[in-house]
DNA sequence: TGGAGCAATG
């Protein structure tokens, strides 16, 4: 492709030597040729021909502004246009233009808009103006300006062109006013062009709309190009379905489209969540063979399909084959690194970059989230904090607010919201979801709630409502947890399998046997979501909590799926409660069968022998728990004091101020307990 | 002779 483009160039650097040494040039053909060298990267030459130009006109200035913001050279592009001797309103679009395209010029491309507006009658706007205004407005999600510049535009009729209406789209859409995009749809009388149809395809997909998305496809579907497939193929795949984004890739190629550097960047990202190494590779072979490596999208892509099929040396090999690393290759490693759990390559893979943007902090940041690593994920924030001069965007505060609901700091919780609040950042549908588990994991389910009531009905997705089902089911609130899952029903958002394993939570706390059976059944029915390990675990938990143990053992011999060890730790966990010994050997038979070795299971079983006082049993256990050296993971508390955390076992001594802790505890009774309770008190507050 | 719109990565 490269050596193409130089051999062109070189045909036209004889043509103009040719021009030069006896035809006559006009300035027109040197306007002409200063495109072409910059339309094939030959920028110097492109600036060498307009100095060769006795008196170049505005179109020869025009060109050559063009050519340095082709070359990504804005701070030039402007030195030339603040130089120009001939500028027209094209000079000024084109520098706006060139502005709002790219990163961290906002404030220049807005002080050039107010210029145009402040100068109207020399230079003005036009409906050039307004759909790169548009795209602005679009690209920093802010809808008030966005919905100014439209009504600008309905008032001077400048709302009917094809341009108008897709940038008119797309700006609702990015702004999340998906009603508005289908509403200038709609004003189009169905004539629409293949960008606007496009556009509205995107915005169906942003919104989660796939039929929606799909009938538009459809229609008038001669009209498709690469485009129209590849968004609706990235919207499959960014919605979760990952078999209908690849059946639509296949239907695209048996179409014989055209696919491009998007489609297999999509591809790429379904394969990795399915898992499917086989087609991953077919697809790492074509970009190979068609030379797409370079391309940061699918380089990135390539290393988290590897790394997602647990092949993380393959991973690495490709991203050292990488001539120049974008930190997306990067985050896709640190995130590979993090799902292995290898937060020691992630951290020196991160420590070794000069610049680190959002997507290489976050990806860091949730890796130890995920571990449960809550004082690196709090460290790393500070450390973003004051080396970053960025704000931290919703990412990193999900990742950090995940540490605080872990860790259940109430206190570090609050400090966050406050900072989103000081930092006025865009509290969105996914930061609000966050907010709602922490302050409901926290402890505090009134915080939730009132967290929960500043998203209005209509934007309420499903993580929204299964967080706050969740988080009442969990602080005992099952009617309210039953009643939102009603309201849910209502809005017409579709529940999923997260929603119904907080749902049947909800009724086995509360013993609500026959509600739970209702909706183990309706899920499937009514809802088309299978059940998977959680909701059979819950379903035999409730049984077993409900002193229903024969129940538990019937539902469980009709489980399709092969019975783990959690469906049979609640199993046990049943034949505790009920202090069943005769059907708690069949359980201990098929932990042993599937190699469990959970020491809490094994604990439990000696635990129900014990209670029965079967000693014998019990001693068999403990033994088998011995050869197996089956360890049970200690259960512990901890109290979050002056930005530490302090975990406590049972009888654990380990503390540097053990001494004092324990001499406090001995020296309150009951009473004194009740006393602390009843006016608030810390029992901690003068030991730390 | 020139300037504007749709799709992809944490």
């Amino acid at each position: 492709m490269r050596s193409r483009i130089v051999r062109d160039a070189v045909v036209y650097r004889d043509h103009v030597q040719a021009i030069k040494s006896g035809f006559a040039s006009t300035i027109f053909t040197c306007n002409q040729l200063i495109h072409i060298y910059s339309n094939h990267g030959l920028f110097q030459d492109a600036h060498k021909l307009f100095d060769e130009i006795s008196h170049p006109n505005v179109f020869s200035w025009n060109a050559l502004i063009r050519a340095y913001i082709k070359a990504h050279n804005l701070r030039q592009a402007r030195a030339v246009f603040d130089s120009a001797s001939n500028k027209d309103l094209v000079s000024y679009n084109s520098m706006l233009s060139a502005y709002v395209g790219a990163d961290g010029y906002e404030t220049e491309a807005l002080d050039l808009f107010a210029r145009m507006q402040s100068e109207r009658d020399t230079i003005g706007i036009d409906e050039f103006t307004l759909t790169t205004m548009l795209n602005f407005t679009a690209k920093l999600r802010v809808v008030c300006y966005g919905k100014q510049m439209h009504s600008y535009m309905v008032k001077t009729a400048s709302d009917l062109s094809k341009f108008a209406s897709s940038s008119l789209i797309n700006m609702y859409s990015k702004c999340g006013l998906f009603r508005e995009a289908c509403n200038v749809l709609s004003g189009c009388d169905g004539v629409v062009d293949l960008v606007s149809k496009n556009a509205m395809v995107a915005a169906c997909c942003r919104e989660g709309e796939m039929d929606m998305a799909l009938n538009v496809f459809w229609k008038n579907s001669e009209l498709n190009d690469t485009v129209s497939w590849n968004t609706l193929i990235a919207g499959y795949a960014q919605n979760g379905y990952m078999d209908k984004a690849l059946a639509l890739f296949v239907e695209m190629t048996e179409r014989g489209i055209r696919h491009d550097e998007h489609t297999l960047a999509s591809v790429l990202s379904a394969c990795s969540n399915l898992k499917c190494l086989k087609l991953g590779k077919c697809i790492h072979a074509w970009v190979l063979k068609n030379d797409f490596s370079s391309n940061q999208f699918i380089s990135s892509g390539i290393v988290d399909l590897y790394c997602k099929c647990g092949n993380i040396r393959y991973a690495e090999s490709v991203y050292e084959g990488i001539g120049i690393k974008s930190q997306f290759e990067v985050a896709s490693l640190i995130v590979g690194y993090s799902s292995q759990g290898d937060m020691t390559k992630a951290q020196r893979l991160f420590d070794t970059l000069s610049e680190r943007n959002y997507v290489v902090w976050t990806a860091l940041c949730s890796g130890y989230a995920k571990l449960q690593q809550c004082e690196e994920v709090f460290k790393l924030f500070r450390e973003f904090i004051i080396t970053e001069a960025l704000i931290p965007d919703a990412m990193i505060i999900i990742s950090v607010l995940g540490a605080c609901a872990t860790q259940a700091i109430l206190c570090l919780g609050k400090q966050i919201h406050t900072y989103i609040l000081k930092m006025r950042l865009n509290m969105d549908k996914k930061l609000l979801s966050a907010m709602v588990d922490m302050y409901s994991k926290c402890g505090n389910i009134m915080y939730a709630e009132k967290s929960y009531q500043l998203m209005t009905d209509k934007d309420r997705d499903a993580i929204l409502y299964n967080v706050m089902i969740a988080g009442y089911a969990h602080h005992g609130f099952e009617n309210k947890a039953i009643q939102l899952f009603q309201d849910m029903l209502k809005k017409r958002v579709k529940p999923d399998a997260v929603t119904f394993v907080a749902l049947l939570s909800a009724c086995r706390h509360r013993g609500l046997v026959e509600q739970g059976e209702k909706f183990f059944i309706s899920m499937k029915e009514d809802y088309n979501v299978l059940p998977e390990v959680y909701h059979y675990a819950c379903m035999v938990d409730m049984y077993g909590r409900a002193n229903q143990v024969e129940k538990a053992l019937e539902f469980m011999r009709k489980i399709p799926i092969q019975i783990d060890a959690t469906i049979w730790g609640a199993f046990v966990n049943a034949c505790q409660i009920n202090k069943n010994t005769s059907l708690v050997n069949k359980a201990e038979e098929e932990l042993l069968k599937i190699g469990a070795d959970n020491g809490s299971r094994f604990v439990q079983l000696a635990n129900i022998y014990a209670a029965e006082g079967k000693w014998d049993e019990m001693g068999r256990i403990r033994k088998k728990m011995r050869v197996k050296e089956a360890k049970k993971l200690v259960g512990c508390s901890w109290i979050y004091v002056d930005n530490g955390t302090h975990a406590f076992t049972s009888g654990d001594t380990s503390h540097a101020k053990a001494d004092a802790i324990y001499s406090t505890l001995m020296c309150l009774n009951g009473k004194e307990l009740k006393q602390l309770h009843e006016i608030g008190g810390d029992v901690f507050v003068d030991i730390f």
